[in-house]
DNA sequence: GTCTATATAATGATAGAC
DNA sequence: GTCTATCATTATATAGAC
């Protein structure tokens, strides 16, 4: 039995980023194929679900990469230290904007229904993570909940327009406008 | 010769909701052939690039269909009316939430540099629409920038957010943020 | 756990009749 | 301008050897 060419986690790595890149329906399984370096029998091997399975298990990677920052967003420091600690994860995750939002691509996916209840809970851990700072600054429930939808709201649709005009600045001017608002008193 | 069965605006129209619903790689052309009620050789007449000629159609369209709206942004009345009755549009354009961007679809396409000049025009003459507003309203011309791209964040943002939790209203309710926000004083 | 080879279905696209 | 029939290609997925 052949070695490993590339552990589990390497292997959803990869996945991630051709998804972000391609899109669920753009990428095919020979691009797949070619990404991680082993055959199709390998990656069913891997995921015997095919490309279903795939998109599931690199949600669920994504959730625990990011795992440790929303961790920490409820750790020591003051609400903006860790506002700004996590908006810095939030931009080296997108790439300071040049890269898009794995969620957004399965969101718009043909198969988007098969991945609906991961997709809601991560929007759900995103939105709480905001809202918990909102929180503890003193903020009312009802208006950290519209900070946080707020804030969410801006990553999601500057990557969009970002990628529209081919303009990444567009992503990282409103994540400073997130840093802006987040916490200011209302 | 057999008479045409549908006018190539409402092919446009068929071709426009299949591409917000199922994205433009996840549409095939039998799905295309389906809903518009025509066989393959037929699409192929009316677009001999096939479905990348078909997209580019489908965008000329779409702003054909909203010049309308843009114009009137420019139009009589005070800039409040102007965006209210604007954003009243917006909302009936994608459904009160419901129906995601072809922007954002093509965007997100595997083809999308094929797109790209196009997709940007159109975002800036968004954009430009609510600079417009902000400019009347006695902005300064950056806060107006500002202010623009906020909003077309907004609506973008908002959309996927919608998506993602299957939750139209997270929408309807950054229109009211805009609503409430972009004229605002500074 | 990986590979080569293959099965089967769906893809985008064309030819030619009417 | 539409159709049926078909093309070559690519898609997802599997079988079985090593």
């Amino acid at each position: 039995m052949p070695a490993a060419l590339l552990t589990k986690p390497e292997i959803l790595d990869r996945l991630m980023l051709l998804f972000r890149q391609r899109g669920y329906d753009g990428a095919s399984l020979t691009d797949i194929a070619e990404v991680t370096g082993l055959g199709k029998s390998s990656l069913y091997h891997h995921f015997p679900g095919g490309k279903a399975e795939m998109a599931s298990e690199v949600m669920a990677h994504l959730a625990s990469r990011l795992e440790p920052a929303i961790v920490r967003v409820r750790g020591a420091g003051t609400p903006r230290a860790r506002l700004n600690a996590f908006l810095s994860v939030v931009e080296e995750v997108y790439d300071s904007g040049r890269l898009a939002c794995l969620l957004e691509r399965l969101c718009a996916s043909a198969d988007r229904k098969k991945f609906a209840k991961p997709l809601r809970r991560m929007f759900e851990a995103l939105l709480e993570a905001f809202e918990h700072l909102c929180l503890e600054a003193g903020q009312h429930r009802t208006v950290a909940k519209t900070r946080a939808e707020e804030a969410v709201v801006r990553i999601q649709g500057s990557l969009v327009l970002a990628a529209g005009l081919d303009q990444p600045e567009v992503f990282v001017r409103a994540l400073g406008r997130i840093r802006d608002s987040l916490l200011a008193a209302s």
